[in-house]
RNA sequence: CGGGGCGUGGCGCAGUCUGGUAGCGCGCAAGUUUUGGGAACUUGAGGCCGCGGGUUCGAAUCCCGCCGCCCCGACCA
């Protein structure tokens, strides 16, 4: 059993390792009957989670470890596709939205008054919180766009956004506050914006592959707006996803409920489609994981975004806007990858990398081995969270799986008397007795 | 925004119909016995029964209003 190696040391002040006695969050056996999606079920049981309202979740210590984790996988594969990042503001002016036209018609946009107060019906209001952000970006970047050659450029954030859904559900899965990366394109031809579109899909691949989700994430053709045929989604096939899509069999790619209809825009997607072969469509329920799309001109129209040409003319700027939930992601990896034993974390997200166990606190010989290994994985830089309270064995191994660390590594006198640790793979349960110093090297590769 | 359900120690629930000293399980604290898959017993702490008003000698319980939460639907760059 080799232990592989994650590259990436995590970044932020959480001490490692971390001892379950000192964790500010407990586990519970009950979940909360207000929360009946299996993500907010396991997340908030398992203490990764807690719900303040309706739609508004915080993160503690071992969800936002999670969290980080997964905004760190994206942050990498938006770099080497070339994005730059760059935080943008929460809290938005009324103007660039009034411009749009998008301040009257988007119904979840939060708006608010500056004079402070109760915000009552028909009062104005001059500000809005971030739903989403090319009302902002677009005429920041056309700032510094003057020429063709400041072109394309690729800017992104990962950034806490507001939708005020008019009926927030299902936990991570949709929230009216929630983490996004938002990334857009900047370029001077539709070419151009498709040659980046096609490496970006190939990037949401990635991220989804490196989040334990690739096998059953789906490239899934979308209404398109005024400029495009179709927007791309991302869905994750798991029978508690909110969206229906239909498969293309035989292929990774799928048609979204909403365009199944348009016979026109499926035979596009797929060439001699007829009618009655709907039956070759396989219909599944998926969570939308991402959403891509190309704005072409629709935002830099409004805000007069143009570039000058080789030629000396002024020509609009070509624009694409690449959507992504980290929260979301983080619920929808809960959903796909759980069992009844509790949450199963893929190696690249998980909280921590080992649980380590001490199946008899208070017996001498016990501890010091305990100790010892926490240092010394630590040592080795493997991140490990250590049991080490006093609780029966049984609680501590329903804790562990509930929990959902890839690897367990469990001593107690048993063991210690053999000369052996047991190790316990989460995702099938497999144990193994192998003594400590074969433990270490196989987590070191060796 | 329509339809339905629910608010009772930290959590999960009973009690509400039929008004009369607020209960159970889990968790928490102390003690004894346990100790490799959610241990047993004993003792204990912990409640404006969502909020406001009303009826009544007396309201968790009945009436009116409000707030919050969940589910189904509508909605979902």
């Amino acid at each position: 059993m080799k232990l592989p190696l994650r590259g990436g040391k995590f970044c932020h002040g959480v001490p490692s390792p971390m001892r379950l006695s000192r964790l500010v969050t407990h586990t519970s056996k009950e979940s909360s009957r207000s929360e009946v999606s299996l993500n907010a079920q396991l997340l908030t049981r398992a203490g990764y989670v807690s719900r303040l309202m309706a739609g508004v979740y915080q993160f503690l210590p071992l969800g936002l470890r999670v969290l980080t984790r997964i905004e760190n996988i994206i942050r990498e594969e938006m770099n080497a596709l070339g994005g730059q990042e760059i935080l943008m503001p929460t809290l938005h002016p009324r103007e660039p939205w009034a411009k749009t036209g998008r301040w009257d018609t988007l119904d979840v946009l939060y708006r608010l008054s500056s004079e402070g107060g109760v915000v009552a019906p028909g009062t104005a209001c001059d500000l809005a919180l971030g739903p989403t952000h090319e009302e902002i970006v677009t005429p920041l970047v056309a700032g510094f766009v003057h020429s063709y050659r400041d072109l394309p450029t690729v800017v992104y954030q990962i950034q806490t956004k507001f939708r005020n859904e008019p009926r927030p559900k299902s936990g991570l899965l949709r929230g009216r506050e929630f983490r996004m990366k938002d990334m857009y394109s900047f370029h001077t031809n539709q070419d151009d914006l498709d040659d980046f579109y096609n490496r970006a899909v190939v990037a949401y691949r990635r991220v989804y592959e490196r989040c334990g989700l690739g096998d059953r994430t789906l490239l899934t053709y979308a209404s398109g707006g005024s400029f495009s045929r179709y927007s791309h989604e991302f869905q994750t096939l798991t029978p508690y996803g909110e969206d229906t899509i239909y498969r293309i069999p035989d292929t990774e790619l799928a048609i979204n409920r909403e365009i199944v209809g348009d016979l026109d825009a499926v035979r596009d997607i797929i060439p001699g489609y007829k009618p009655g072969d709907e039956k070759m469509l396989q219909e599944h329920k998926a969570i939308e994981v991402g959403n891509i799309f190309k704005l072409v001109t629709r935002f830099s129209d409004p805000f007069g975004a143009t570039y000058t040409d080789r030629d000396g003319e002024r020509c609009p700027i070509i624009m694409g806007t690449y959507g992504m939930g980290p929260s979301r992601l983080m619920g929808a990896i809960v959903e796909c990858l759980s069992d009844d034993h509790g949450m199963i974390w893929p190696e690249s997200v998980a909280p921590y990398r080992v649980g380590l166990i001490n199946l008899k606190p208070g017996a001498a010989d016990v501890d010091a081995l305990g100790a010892d290994l926490e240092q010394r994985l630590a040592a080795i830089g493997i991140e490990t969270l250590y049991d080490d309270r006093t609780e029966s064995a049984g609680v501590k191994f329903a804790d562990m799986d509930l929990l959902g660390l890839p690897w367990q590594v469990i001593v107690g006198p048993r063991g210690l008397a053999k000369g052996v640790v047991e190790v316990k793979k989460r995702a099938d349960g497999q144990r193994q007795e192998i003594s400590v110093e074969s433990l270490l090297s196989h987590f070191t590769g060796g």
